[in-house]
DNA sequence: ATTATCTATAGATCTATAGATAATGC
DNA sequence: ATTATCTATAGATCTATAGATAATGC
């Protein structure tokens, strides 16, 4: 390990950081500190590493939130099942049309897309299922549930099994799995940075189609 | 937060540790360390709290590790992918009499009880993954493919396809999504201890029904 | 004059080491 | 006599606070 730098140049002298109203400087605390907290997690984050991140001083972080766990919390709690709403009313289009494929392979798109692109929140998550109780997720679970994908999966794989469509199964159940996969996939490929080997579109294609033939009656 | 206590009644005098050869001892303290780790993850966990665990003092630790990292790795090291081995052979002869249902259950079945039963371990396994680089990751990942279950997994999907079985796609990421969905639902249920509100047979039931119809061509 | 920021530092850990103490096996 | 353990503590962080300094808006 580096020992630590002894004689740091004064040249790089400490520039105050531009003002900002409160509110908005607590935003962008929020926002560099995700990346920190997706990367290292909560106990592996220190308020230095935040101060930086956010390019304040320590004690303005201590200003603007009372404790690390405070920070930690809202940038959890800011970011969490926000624009799912629209995206699940285009869903509803789609499945009163019966269009399984094309809406299967919007959810998974959506997933592995949105790993990609929020990284540092969903890696941010992952710490945070690990460093809660098995109530606290649980909760945490009903929270997510209540709302969004979960529940419109659910209700759209017990309508197509009244039609006849898909296999029989406890629908919350068969939503875990038909939103599960893809999510393992998208946690592997996109949060850890392995290498499955074939391209976004492919794995899209290659998740939707094991899903609906998982879900459809085999004629 | 509640202040340390100052008056530590001298009751609980420090019991001197059983004397233990130096290799059980370091044997004791990853097993008693992969508990630790597992709840708080590296950073979470200090060097006090892996004395007490192991129920000696931090001086002791430090004279079989040199690092509290060190201790992290052998722990890590020490339980990664050892008796899969035989569990492999029992499959491929299962896989020789086509007997796919038994085989994708019994796959399910493991994955699912194994999370359940070192539930510690895997929850070290996911800081673990979050904690290393994209790299590192890549490179643990070869290291299990090697030998064990994604590899036999498929080449087990690459003889059903050519047998004009199983859909076609590269077996490799067919085999990620195999046992990629019993991971995940194992990971929510038996690491994050959300409740799936099923019991586990009837979820090994559901999970092996899905993968087996999703993976055989539809007629 | 009010609000945001920084500086300096206290106090609490936390990792790691050195040297003393106790148990074991020859 | 050798090996394992413990005690005490140094030095390095790390969190959080108090008080000084600078920018903004009335």
């Amino acid at each position: 390990m580096p020992k630590k730098m002894k004689n740091r140049r004064p040249a790089d002298k400490k520039t105050r950081a531009r003002r900002l109203s409160a509110s908005d400087r607590k935003l962008q605390i929020i926002e560099s500190a995700i990346g920190l907290f997706g990367k290292d997690g909560l106990k592996g984050t220190t308020t230095k590493a935040l101060a930086d991140a956010a390019g304040v001083s320590e004690g303005t972080i201590f200003k603007h939130f009372p404790t690390k766990e405070a920070v930690y919390m809202a940038a959890f709690e800011g970011r969490t099942g926000q624009d799912t709403r629209k995206f699940v009313l285009e869903l509803e289009q789609l499945a009163d049309k019966g269009q399984d494929e094309e809406l299967i392979q919007r959810v998974v798109r959506a997933i592995l897309f949105g790993y990609g692109r929020d990284r540092d929140l969903h890696r941010m998550l992952l710490y945070v299922r690990l460093g809660q109780s098995d109530q606290e997720n649980q909760e945490f679970n009903n929270r997510l549930d209540q709302t969004g994908m979960p529940a419109f999966v659910s209700r759209y794989i017990a309508v197509r099994q009244q039609q006849g469509v898909f296999v029989s199964g406890p629908p919350a159940i068969l939503a875990e799995m038909m939103l599960g996969l893809p999510i393992q996939l998208a946690t592997r490929s996109k949060l850890f940075g392995i290498d499955l080997g074939v391209d976004d579109e492919t794995l899209v294609e290659l998740l939707a189609r094991l899903c609906l033939n998982g879900l459809r009656k085999s004629s």
